[in-house]
DNA sequence: CGCTGCCTTGACCATGATCAACGCACGTGG
DNA sequence: CCACGTGCGTTGATCATGGTCAAGGCAGCG
């Protein structure tokens, strides 16, 4: 089980003990795999157990009520996606993975028991689902923002956040989400989502091949998508 | 220091022990008062308290590049709008008040006393900080729907809330917001605000008078704002 | 009694939706 | 090895929701 980006997480929070090391090492829980445009688990369902991502990318959704998908965020390996169901009973929202996925099934009663017993995971865990809803609170400003500054911003995210667990390679990562997911997650059309790219691309911000994604400008994306990373609140280990 | 609000809300988990009670109404900290527009914490700070509200009405915002107010949620009493300084350092948005309000400014430090003395208060607000999180995914979805049916959930939602507190009449609630704030919060301009409250008002759904909102047709409100109460997670004392 | 903030109304305009069609790459089976 | 199917990306034409600008009304308050 490779708990690496949980670890990156906690080492920069500060330096884990020994015992802290020792149960990422081993949690408790079973790991499962998923096909791609699975669901994990769907609004209303009652879950029993929470889900850490190990490896693949993982999306939350809701329909409207004309039917159309909408993404409220992406996760990558690391992320806890569905940890609310310890608290609240009931799912109001769906969760499932864009790519072929590996995922640990942990028990609500472990994860109580870790919190009793590991503290400053609990604390972490916390902050961390504090940091999920000022992701949704900038999502909920982008909305309102023109496409070509939204589109850059949810890319500069998105690479700030691979980038933190060390997924990312140089200015270059996987980018597995289709035209049609990226317009559900902001709002807009396909159609749109495709011709902002291009202008993304023409503008040399970009460039987008065979599902990766490298950044030509750092400065010019963050620039177009008037990104500030502090709402991440994203810790270095020292 | 009426803390009836957030009693509310730890009866609908389970009975409160007297000594849950005895801390509600001894909470440490002091009472402050806030006239209308002014600025509990602002984007930046690093505040060493949190507030709890007791009387009248917040909101959190912040800018959009444009220069535009982006509000992001509002808060009545029994909330906590600022809970995520306990765990994020740097605020990313700003809290300020609508209305002349009172809180009370709980020390970190104390907050982390009770977290540690009163295990069931420190997962109570755990699962209030998830819900709020709820609320702002349902904000994101909302602002791909038609105004009128965002401005219909939105009273749906603020009503249900209100109400839960115990801060309703009937079907009647205060609404101190003005229909810019209305707009700030989703995503459009006054002058469409007022005309989607007059499309609503033409429909015999609401009353709007006076700073007094009524609801005149539940059902038909429920509708047209497609308002389903599940991501509010409201439990109601047995 | 006059300000000031908020609500209201009208005219015009732009961003992005919708609809429809085509291209293209990859995977699968004949 | 090629033919076909399917999912995704791309392009063009038309349209609508809601923005912007500008002006007036109205109520509460000093």
């Amino acid at each position: 089980m490779d708990t690496t980006p949980l670890l990156r997480r906690l080492e920069a929070i500060g330096a884990p003990t020994d015992a802290e090391r020792e149960l990422l090492a081993n949690l408790p829980g079973t790991t499962k795999h998923y096909q791609a445009h699975e669901d994990i688990v769907r609004i209303g369902d009652r879950p029993s157990v929470v889900c850490l991502m190990l490896e693949g990318m993982a999306y939350r959704y809701k329909h409207s009520a004309d039917g159309k998908r909408q993404i409220v965020s992406f996760h990558i390996p690391g992320d806890i996606p569905d940890l609310q169901s310890l608290f609240i009973e009931v799912m109001d929202h769906s969760l499932g993975v864009l790519t072929p996925s590996t995922i640990r099934a942990i028990p609500h009663a472990r994860m109580h028991e870790i919190f009793d017993n590991f503290p400053r995971i609990s604390r972490v865990l916390w902050r961390e689902s504090l940091i999920d809803a000022a992701v949704f609170r900038e999502w909920i400003v982008l909305r309102d923002r023109p496409a070509y500054v939204g589109v850059a911003h949810l890319l500069c995210e998105y690479f700030a956040r691979v980038e933190a667990v060390g997924l990312s390679n140089g200015n270059s990562c996987p980018l597995p989400m289709t035209q049609q997911q990226i317009g559900d997650a902001l709002g807009l059309s396909n159609v749109h989502v495709n011709r902002t790219l291009q202008e993304l691309r023409a503008d040399r911000l970009i460039r987008l091949e065979h599902g990766m994604l490298t950044i030509l400008n750092k400065d010019g994306l963050r620039d177009a998508g008037e990104f500030d990373p502090l709402y991440l609140h994203i810790k270095r280990a020292a």
